[in-house]
DNA sequence: TTCTTATTTTGCCAAATAGCAAAGCAGTGA
DNA sequence: TCACTGCTTTGCTATTTGGCAAAATAAGAA
C-alpha cells in the first residue's frame, strides 16, 4: 500500500500541468488522434507528444494505432468524476475568495 | 471555465509529490499538527512546512493555529474518494502489468 | 522503392522545484 | 523582560521539467 504512493503521485503529477489537463478534459468526451489534440493545446507537436506519453505512462490514458494515426483515450475512469467535483469546489472556493477580498476591502475603508 | 484550468492543475500539482501525498492521506483520517506530520514524512521541518503551504495554497488543506501549534486538515472533500478510486485502479492495473509481463515471458520461451 | 504524412525521440537551454541549513517570528511560560 | 518551542521564510544548490528544433521511425501512397 505504501509503495503505491509513488504510482499515485505519478498520476497526480501527470494531471498537474495545464496542457495535460486540457488534453484529459478533451478526452473525457471521447478519443482523439494526436493531430486533433495538438491544436487544442497550442504547443509544438513534439511537446504535445511528450505530454501524451507521460499521461499514458502514468495510466491516465491509453492509445491505439490505426493507420498512420495514434488515438488517445481515457483509461482511468476515476478522473472525470473528480474533475467535476474539483470544478464545483473551485467554483465555490473562488467565490469565497472574492467575497473575502470584498469584505476585507470594506474593512479597509 | 477555462481559466479554471490553472487552478485545477495547481491542485493536481500539489498532490503530485510523494511527501505531499503522504501528508494528505494522513489527514484523511483527521487533522494533525505540523509536529505530528514531520515524522510521517521523514524530511526536514522546513521542507515539510513548504509542502504544507503549497497544499494550503492550492485549496487542498486548511489550517488553524491553537497555542503554539498549527493544525492542518483536509479542505477539499473530493480528495479521499478519488484516492480510493485510484487505489483500486492501480491495484488492478499493476496486477495486469504483472500478468502482461508473465505472458510475455511465456511467449519468449 | 521512394515520397509523404503522422508521430516519437533526442538534444539542448531556461525555468521551476525539492531539499537542507540558517535566520526570523509568533506564542507561552518563567 | 528573556528564553524556549513550534513553525515559516529565506538563501542556496542540485535535480527535474517544459519548450522548441531537428533527427528518427512508422505506415500508407505513388
Amino acid at each position: 500500500m505504501n509503495k503505491n504512493i509513488e504510482a499515485k503521485a505519478k498520476v497526480f503529477k501527470a494531471l498537474g500541468h495545464p496542457s495535460r489537463l486540457i488534453i484529459v478534459e478533451a478526452l473525457c468526451e471521447g478519443e482523439l488522434c494526436v493531430c486533433d489534440i495538438v491544436p487544442l493545446v497550442g504547443r509544438d507537436i513534439s511537446t504535445v507528444s511528450k505530454h501524451l506519453s507521460l499521461l499514458k505512462e502514468s495510466g491516465v490514458l491509453k492509445h491505439s494505432k490505426r493507420g498512420t494515426n495514434v488515438y488517445y483515450s481515457l483509461q482511468m475512469d476515476c478522473v472525470p468524476g473528480f474533475l467535476d467535483c474539483l470544478n464545483d469546489f473551485l467554483g465555490k472556493h473562488l467565490e469565497n475568495q472574492v467575497k473575502d477580498y470584498a469584505s476585507n476591502s470594506i474593512k479597509r475603508l
